[in-house]
DNA sequence: ACCTGAACACCGTTCAAGT
DNA sequence: ACCTGAACACCGTTCAAGT
């Protein structure tokens, strides 16, 4: 069973009127901002709530703290993401193995370079103790997805699909956070990618048919 | 050229006299026992000094801010380790490459996993802004040991050590990280640490004479 | 050279009063 | 249903006084 999120950490109410969105919206919005240009150590409750536009109170309608403010941006992130392999993953099934692989480390890698800033800004927030939650949710979302994907290669045979699945996300995934922290050059970053993919495709050699 | 850690980061002042030596390290040990209890979050300077049986005045003669203080810690971890993957480096000098790559993995993975909780509690810290320049730093010594090490396999030639120094150090490291952050069982730990290597070892046959 | 701890400023959080 | 902002408690940091 997944952990679930911490009652403390669970959005205070939920909008309902257009109005309350709005804000809800403008309080994301703002601490991303505050959270790219002051850090998270800097990040005041009321230098979120400037920025959005609204007072300190407002803010604390819909969020308990600052750690849940910080927590639910996370959350967000994490199932954009998760919505885009899904994306993915749906539309490889069937494809060849080397393809789908192909096809992960590309939307992983896009997912985290496009907005790279926002990335980083969310890496530097994930002080807290709870996010074990979120981090074992969005696994298994992921890994269900790519578990399925993996099952309906043509290619492939594999005699523990819960194994190899294991070892591709953790590979790419690894890889790719582990090349962002090191704020590698185009051309590394490149190079990197070809290698990691190369791997990769070695590895599921052993299962090809 | 690196980036130097900011002076807020730096120790106020070195320990001098024995008894000093004695407080640092008690400031030190503190630091770990509360992060573990309490997390980053409700980590006080207050907390720290009571469990160090200091005063807080004593606390900031040695550390100019509670960030410094985390920030010491973790150089200090990346330090250990560095040193650890360095004599692993040196004893594989002249190893052929397949024996070079499951040295380096299994260094890494004890690292991590002797102390499971200081590590997940360091993870944890890593809250601030600046410790890119901490990350640079042990990216470039560590980067160094195993780019040497490759070089002097005597069953292997390398068109761009550089290169393939890279993947194999961001992919290892990276997995691992991965690898403990979704806390795998066991026996998942096992066969993950397994397929890597075999991953490794696949993209390493690219140069193998 | 090193240590103490009361004092100050600032930030997280609340809540009575508003529309 | 939603918003405001002064008020309170607590934590980071300092500094005058100590050994």
């Amino acid at each position: 069973m997944p952990p679930s999120p911490p009652t403390t950490m669970q959005p205070r109410k939920t909008p309902i009127q257009n109005r309350s969105r709005v804000t809800v919206e403008a309080i994301y919005e703002a601490t991303i901002q505050v959270l790219l240009r002051d850090g998270m150590n800097d990040l005041t409750t009321t230098s979120v709530a400037e920025r959005a536009g609204v007072s300190v109170g407002t803010m604390y309608q819909y969020f308990p703290n600052k750690q849940a403010l910080v927590y639910a941006l996370n959350a967000r992130y994490l199932d954009a993401l998760a919505v885009r392999i899904e994306a993915t993953c749906r539309e490889q099934s069937g494809a060849p193995l080397g393809q789908m692989v192909e096809a992960l480390i590309e939307t992983y890698w896009a997912a985290k370079t496009e907005r790279a800033d926002v990335t980083r800004a969310l890496y530097r927030s994930v002080a807290e103790l709870n996010n074990d939650a979120l981090i074992h949710a969005f696994a298994e979302r992921v890994d269900r997805a790519t578990a399925e994907m993996f099952s309906s290669a043509r290619d492939a045979v594999f005699a523990d699909v819960p194994r190899a699945n294991l070892a591709l996300v953790t590979v790419i995934y690894g890889t790719v956070r582990n090349a962002f922290e090191r704020g590698l050059s185009t051309q590394a970053a490149a190079d990197l990618r070809q290698d990691l993919t190369t791997m990769c495709r070695a590895y599921l050699a052993n299962f090809s048919v």
